[in-house]
DNA sequence: TATTGTTATACTCTATAACTATA
DNA sequence: TATAGTTATAGAGTATAACAATA
């Protein structure tokens, strides 16, 4: 199943979505790890340390949301927070040194995966299949930035 | 923000499947439809009809989970139930003629996605850009099913 | 007054387990 | 006994709104 060979090129894209988010969620089962939490994880180690309020925009999601995970993160002992040393009413997530390791375990098995998946591809496709991504990603913001501005259109749902 | 542009072919192919997810999200915003949601429909409009043990297979979700969908969507007239006419244990689950006008405008506009996004590649590279996301389907369905199989490893997570 | 984070509330997606009706 | 669907319960992600403390 989720098999979709043979479609278009936009539902092998789809394809890849799902297949990242099945092995994504699969690598993290039975630990207290989820999508939502690896990502606060991975913003932390490109940031190195940072304000709730900081998170929710890197992450794009409500101060509210960051709360709970970053709860969640500081219950198992992910993250510390610690008083923001001028800002009274911020506080400084930091990752523990435990989850410092993961995330560097984590990037060095991200890089081996993007070299895995590029190695499959012929070298002689390389670099034509690296424009083509590079070309997909440029229209598809353009796309999503500009359905973004129309305030009404988009209008396919009642 | 989300302007990925410059990392490794791993985070652009990661980058297409956040974009396509915001675009999704916001494209039923203000309806009741969901992406989850969006997947009954679109695998009913596959389909033509289906039991819900059948929707749960497809979509590979647990049978409480397509209960809960087909009731949302049922409670909105997208879909309705009819007895199935030889088990009485199992119903029919059908799109509304609303949902099916629906679904066909969605299926046209996906197939104008996928056209507009192809042609954003240049038509020198589009052969080399085939080949190689089949190469990196084919490599990631690969890696999902070894990994699947295997009862310990991908021990990156304590 | 504006900002940071939390509490309160609510919806959605998802799963497992127990139960009913039917095969 | 096995299967189709529902009820019960629970955890997680997400949002808005109201509130506290601090700028």
């Amino acid at each position: 199943m989720v098999t979709v060979m043979g479609g278009s090129v936009l539902d092998k894209l789809l394809a890849i979505s799902d297949l990242f988010q099945r092995d994504m969620a699969r690598a993290f089962a039975g630990t207290p790890l989820t999508p939502a939490r690896v990502a606060v994880l991975w913003t932390l180690q490109l940031h190195g340390c940072s304000t709730q309020q900081a998170l929710a925009g890197a992450l794009d999601v409500s101060a509210r949301n960051i709360s709970a995970l970053v709860d969640a993160l500081e219950a198992n002992d992910y993250v510390h927070r610690t008083p923001h040393p001028s800002d009274r009413r911020a506080v400084i997530v930091k990752l523990t040194p435990m989850a410092e390791e993961l995330m560097e375990t984590m990037q060095r098995e991200h890089a081996a995966l993007g070299t895995t998946l590029l190695a499959a591809v012929a070298s002689a496709d390389i670099p034509a299949f690296e424009r083509g991504i590079d070309a997909v990603i440029a229209r598809l913001t353009e796309l999503v930035a500009a359905e973004a501005d129309e305030p009404e259109k988009k209008g396919t749902t009642p």
